[in-house]
DNA sequence: TCTGGGGTCCTAGGACCC
DNA sequence: TCTGGGGTCCTAGGACCC
């Protein structure tokens, strides 16, 4: 796989995002702590980070931290609205964008700079018009892999730039803490540190084999690669979600059963309705438990046919709850949630007309799968005939 | 630190097929 | 009666991310 000498692939990730939005529409929250979401903080400002609130962190101890933080209500609609106009600014940027989340994206600017400039410059443009256009504050990373512009933003916030020259990647990397490795989380970041293990150059010299059997093969080896600063993944354009789902957290109190079916038919009902109104259909249901002590547990049943239909969604959805009713009465409930997945049937279809050589219309599209979906999506293609043609063998790749 | 709501990816075992 | 190698799909759990 080709991989750029130049570091041109950009991480672009806007700060505190909910919490800057609403500092951006009432001036009379900028440079003050704010909590956006009561009873758990969905995003902090900085001014209230700087006081040790974080996201996910509970509402009271939130408020213990920073008494004097303003508690403001979530406005998801307007923070919709700014997501947009800033992929906007990306999309206008360059074609290449790969969308991570509501707040962040990768762009590959490799090819504009006989037309644009160089990456920096372009990174530096993107900033100034995310914040005049829509008024956000927004850190860019930029790097030659997509791991090191994602670390690069992670150092640079808030409201930063940096650039990792190819030349200075490992002396960037190394000395980093672990946790800034992509992946690594409080378990594995554990796991190393009772090891000894602090550092992503540490890390580095440790060799695959150890990692492995520390982590297990598919984390041991991710986390080789990236220490090492391999990172061949190209960002992707049009990647679609793979699930949606709904969950509402219940008080400690028991639940009756009618309680629960009520719950769970209003989240097929909130899931259903975002899957029609996206035009998804999907084949997996799965049930999340969360008991008493928080662990977690999941059930899934899989539909032989994708649907957006309420009804069989539903249906499949109370079997599965019936089914661990027993359990719930034993061990207590605390989250019910439903998600789809296997949306659209766990496969992309592409309709091309085949008058022509069919094998080559065969190769075009996998080989538009495999610009949008990467190739791990890419398990196999078949041709079908206009009306009912035959499945045609497996391709040999 | 006593925990919301939305996701992604990986692993592993078992059923089933040729 | 005991037994291969190769594969897919489904289910469940776990770690991690914003």
């Amino acid at each position: 796989m080709f991989v750029s000498r130049e570091a041109s692939i950009l991480h672009a990730d806007l700060d505190a995002f909910y919490a800057s939005v609403e500092q951006r529409d009432d001036p009379r929250l900028r440079g003050r702590p704010v909590i956006v979401g009561g009873g758990v903080v969905l995003a902090a400002s900085y001014e209230a980070k700087a006081r040790g609130v974080r996201s996910a962190m509970g509402g009271r101890q939130a408020r213990r931290l920073c008494p004097e933080a303003i508690v403001v209500a979530p406005r998801m609609s307007a923070y919709t609205a700014a997501s947009r106009a800033v992929f906007e600014i990306f999309r206008q940027t360059t074609p290449l964008v790969e969308g991570l989340s509501v707040d962040e994206a990768f762009l590959d600017v490799g090819g504009l700079r006989r037309l644009v400039g160089p990456p920096t410059d372009i990174a530096a443009r993107l900033r100034r018009e995310v914040r005049h256009r829509v008024g956000l504050p927004i850190t860019v990373g930029v790097a030659r892999t997509k791991f090191l512009a994602k670390v690069a933003s992670g150092v640079a916030k808030p409201d930063g730039l940096l650039v990792v020259p190819p030349d200075g990647e490992l002396a960037f990397l190394h000395p980093l803490p672990v946790e800034r490795l992509w992946g690594v989380g409080p378990v594995t970041a554990t796991k190393l540190r009772e090891r000894g293990i602090r550092t992503v150059g540490q890390v580095a010299r440790l060799g695959e084999a150890t990692l492995v059997s520390l982590l297990g093969a598919g984390a041991g080896r991710h986390l080789h690669a990236l220490a090492h600063n391999r990172d061949p993944r190209p960002v992707q354009v049009g990647r679609r979600r793979a699930s949606m789902g709904a969950q509402h957290a219940l008080g400690g109190q028991p639940h009756s059963p009618a309680d629960l079916d009520a719950v769970l038919a209003g989240l097929v009902d909130r899931v259903t309705r975002r899957m029609r109104a996206a035009t998804r259909t999907g084949r997996t249901v799965t049930l999340r438990l969360r008991f008493a002590d928080y662990s977690r547990a999941t059930r899934s049943h899989t539909l032989p046919k994708a649907t957006a239909d309420t009804q069989p969604l539903l249906a499949a959805a109370r079997a599965l709850l019936r089914a661990a009713l027993p359990e719930i009465d034993r061990r207590g409930i605390t989250l019910l949630g439903v998600s789809v997945a296997n949306l659209d049937g766990g496969h992309v279809q592409l309709s091309l007309p085949f008058e022509r050589d069919p094998g080559a219309e065969l190769d075009a599209a996998v080989d538009a799968v495999r610009d949008r979906f990467g190739s791990a999506a890419l398990t196999r293609a078949v041709l079908l005939g206009r009306e009912t043609g035959p499945e045609m063998p497996r391709l040999p790749d």
